[in-house]
DNA sequence: TTTATTTATGCAATCGTTCCCGGTTTTTTG
DNA sequence: CAAAAAACCGGGAACGATTGCATAAATAAA
């Protein structure tokens, strides 16, 4: 099957020019007469002429495509983001090619190679919760390839990164439950490996310091697979509950990690916030409806996939290389709801 | 900023051969000596050289891409279904283009226009709810370029349709409030245009129709944005709550729908499923968190993404034109919970 | 009128790869 | 030992578009 379209040989043989002429006419060069201009542009109208993308990439070397490689786009921070990053590639002409890693190292190589493969300009990227080493990536850099870090960036390749103020989130979060009268405070938290896991855990622990409350690391309990399945949740919170100091709230550190959580304490029979408080960092807009309705730590999502997009393009259509690099810290969002255990106001 | 690849120019000047040599040896030809293989293969890996695809798109016309437009990539239906076409896809060896039309019908001309320009192989569409006229599909379809509805399926364009079965969906629904008790049963429904919402009420009204309830036009709302903004549905569903035979209960008929349908519910402190009662159609997977956990029809979304794909390379790849079209209806699936008012259980 | 200059167009190379068509060798066959 | 047949490799066109350079005709200046 093939789906035959019009090119510029077929103009310039309609109208007895030359390819160049009609190439010229239609790029509306000023060596052309306007009589010829005329006759060419009506006429690859009518017949309703495309440039062939792949040609020009061909010659150009440019794809006009960029490459983005997240865990999940059915996370709800990541299709934000995508979405924000969408809404600027289309404009400046750049399409989106997507991959997902599913938290898999394994995958996420097997995205990079194929998406170099397909010769897109530049990468957004979002590693993977397994991602600890970074050669991968690392080769791509040090051949000039544009890269651009979101969410969880990776401190050792000196590119643009853009992110939010994970510490101050997990800060936020941590007080807010102080304040509510909360001592035993436990977290749940994503990969090790990951940037972000530890500054939200460094935000925790300044949090509990500032008010003189000694961080005991039998309270935080990390997952591999960010939350990626029930059980790996299930059995950290059931770690934690059978701490000496059992914990009276917690902090979920990732989208999933805080819906199962939930999931969990539901199962279990357990009340939010009168068992057990809890602040997630989530992006869902749902979590309004749920009953409690749940405090969260909101990223600017959109904010941090425009900015990234807008870093790239930026470096991709840069004449010389790119020297000096940007960090972009954008701020979060507390909301508190219901299941922060602010039990007064209920 | 430049990113040189080596080409297989580069193979053949280093190893003092032709270009042609060096393509044959690595795509293993008959007409080359085993020496000369080994030689070009080893030194190819050496300084890891991989093909141009863009060049080689150029050469067989084929990009080995094909385009998606959905609505929303943040809709859990369609980010599911999205997984299960990039499942097969990778498999295969083509990538995927994903493109948004934010249910509006300029938009997906847009993308369309973008994508076509783009040299897709092929198509996957679910249209925008906004969308009542397809000539812009027309136009493709009837030049040979293969398309694949899923979802939001147009019935007047011949091609391949991969579906649920949205009648049963609603009509299960339907059938599980009547059993409930419910006489009064109103239907916030998506929009006209769309062949979804006539199936979905449908199969609502033959439900009614089969217990001998009269089927009540007042008792439908349409949403022209599928639910996307939450005024439409607070209208929509004020209007119902007027009518004279107030409805004591409401079918959903999409995920936002269902999910804005609940948000006003909650902000009118209106009990479910004591005041009213519901089941939405929703693939979220947080609807049993909710309080009370929620009643729905999911649509297996990842199946019906696999068998669009799946009937789409099957087209782009057929040597002669297809002719007989295939149109695969799935399945829902019906999760009874809190939401729809079996009250004797709770 | 002759030369210089402008105007309008065509030729050919280029991007990376494949493949048809030849052309040498070397080996096999009668 | 000559002729036929493999075996192996290179030249060059093609895919679609752009662009530097050459060229032709028309016009302006000398």
């Amino acid at each position: 099957m093939k789906y035959e379209a019009v090119t510029i040989k077929d103009i310039a043989k309609a109208l007895g020019l030359s390819t160049s002429t009609v190439s010229r006419a239609l790029r509306d060069s000023y060596e052309i007469s306007p009589e010829t201009k005329k006759r060419v542009i009506e006429y690859a109208q009518e017949i309703n002429y495309r440039p062939n993308p792949i040609a020009l990439s061909l010659k150009e070397k440019r794809s006009q495509s960029i490459g983005i490689i997240v865990c999940e786009i059915a996370n709800s921070f990541f299709s934000q983001a995508i979405n924000g990053i969408e809404s600027i590639a289309y404009d400046k002409g750049y399409n989106v090619i997507i991959a997902q890693s599913h938290e898999s190292y394994e995958r996420e190589i097997l995205n990079l190679q194929y998406l170099a493969s397909r010769s897109i300009d530049g990468l957004l990227i979002s590693v993977s919760s397994e991602t600890e080493n970074f050669d991968h990536l690392m080769d791509l850099h040090k051949r000039g390839f544009p890269i651009v870090f979101f969410d969880r960036i990776v401190d050792s390749l000196n590119t643009h990164k853009v992110s939010v103020d994970n510490y101050k989130g997990a800060y936020d979060a941590t007080i807010e439950l102080i304040n509510n009268g909360h001592q035993n405070i436990a977290m749940v938290a994503g990969s090790e490996f990951l940037s972000i896991t530890k500054e939200r855990v460094a935000g925790y622990a300044q949090a509990l310091s500032d008010h003189n409350i000694t961080f005991d690391a039998t309270q935080i309990e990390y997952c591999l697979h960010g939350g990626m399945l029930y059980e790996e949740v299930e059995t950290a919170i059931a770690r934690l509950l059978t701490n000496k100091n059992k914990p009276s709230a917690v902090i979920a550190s990732a989208d999933k990690l805080t819906t199962n959580c939930l999931r969990y304490f539901k199962k279990q029979g357990l009340q939010v916030p009168d068992n057990i408080a809890m602040i997630g960092f989530s992006n869902l807009d749902l979590t309004d409806l749920l009953s409690p309705s749940l405090s969260v730590i909101r990223q600017p999502a959109y904010e941090i996939g425009q900015v990234a997009i807008e870093l790239l393009i930026k470096q991709i259509e840069n004449k010389r290389p790119t020297t000096a690099f940007e960090k972009i810290i954008l701020p979060p969002q507390m909301i508190i709801r219901e299941s922060s255990g602010a039990k007064k106001t209920r």
